[in-house]
DNA sequence: ATACAGGTCTTAA
DNA sequence: TTAAGACCTGTA
């Protein structure tokens, strides 16, 4: 059944199709006909590409909230493209190579934070087909099932005050009784307050970075990830195996993050999408 | 069977 | 401050 839809314009090209495979977003259901199912939190909509610079979206009620998922007006992606080609032209071969895969039509999207928190908990010393299995399972049987607008139907993120049982998480598929407990406690101190994402949404990024370290169950890669993909804190470079690898083998041991100032983020997101896709033999796998 | 996944915690030097 | 081991579990 179709509905009206919105267009998204951007100043810079994009890709859903790269975007979807970049691992930043665990629910995106492809549906066919270069067609996404997108659900947020408690919201949903349908994407699909129009042009290099043009997305249309379903959900036309609440285009604005849209908009920022996909960071439309994010003001850095030229900028980090340029940081990046300045690199190419000084002789990086690795990051020549990310350009050349047009990994930069990769955007760091905007996320719910809570959903984020919940899920770079499960993403920890686990693989990217199960977290995908277990946030699906969580959102069924946690979440509500719901029908969108235009037909289709979705599961919303499931709301702290659901995540508080241990027991009733330990039936989850591959959720694992360690990442279980943390969640567990975790949503107990937000119902409680003690965890507070009003006040951790408001800081900046070293704050928010110490904040969430604080937390049981969070250590510098997860705590990373939310400040990059929850909080919007594109400086934020999450480091994770692939991530290493790829600094040991092709940077010496260490990431020249000066040179991306306040993009670094971005770029962590094109050389993830890059080794996802085509790179896994420059981080010593095939 | 053993190793590995978008790591973190605990403990010990 | 850094280093080694343990840790849930599905897949190859």
């Amino acid at each position: 059944m179709e509905t009206n839809e919105h267009n998204i314009i951007f100043d810079h090209a994009i890709d859903l199709e790269k975007i979807a495979v970049s691992g930043q977003c665990f629910r995106w259901k492809k549906l066919g006909d270069g067609c996404f199912g997108i659900p947020s939190a408690g919201a949903y909509t349908r994407a699909r590409q129009i042009n290099p610079f043009v997305i249309a979206i379903t959900n036309t009620r609440y285009t604005t909230y849209w908009e920022n998922y996909f960071d439309r007006a994010g003001q850095l992606y030229n900028k980090a493209l340029s940081q990046a080609e300045k690199m190419d032209q000084a002789g990086d071969q690795f990051i020549k190579k990310v350009l050349g895969a047009a990994a930069q039509e990769v955007v760091v999207l905007n996320q719910e934070l809570w959903e984020i928190m919940v899920s770079f908990m499960i993403s920890q010393n686990n693989n990217i087909p199960r977290i995908k299995k277990t946030i699906d399972a969580m959102c069924e049987y946690f979440g509500e099932r719901r029908t969108a607008v235009n037909g289709d139907e979705y599961t919303t993120f499931p709301d702290p005050e659901k995540l508080t049982d241990l027991k009733a998480l330990r039936g989850l598929q591959g959720l694992g009784y360690y990442r279980g407990k943390y969640i567990a406690t975790l949503a107990q101190n937000v119902v409680s307050g003690k965890v507070n994402l009003i006040k951790l949404a408001a800081m900046d990024y070293a704050d928010a970075r110490t904040y969430l370290k604080s937390i049981y169950g969070i250590g510098d890669k997860v705590a990373d990830c939310i400040c990059l993909y929850g909080l919007g804190h594109k400086e934020s470079f999450p480091i994770d195996t692939w991530i290493r690898k790829v600094v040991t083998d092709e940077y010496g041991g260490k990431f020249p993050v000066e040179n991306y100032a306040g993009t670094a983020g971005i770029v962590q997101q094109w050389i993830f999408y890059y080794i996802q896709t085509r790179g896994r033999e420059h981080a010593g796998k095939i």
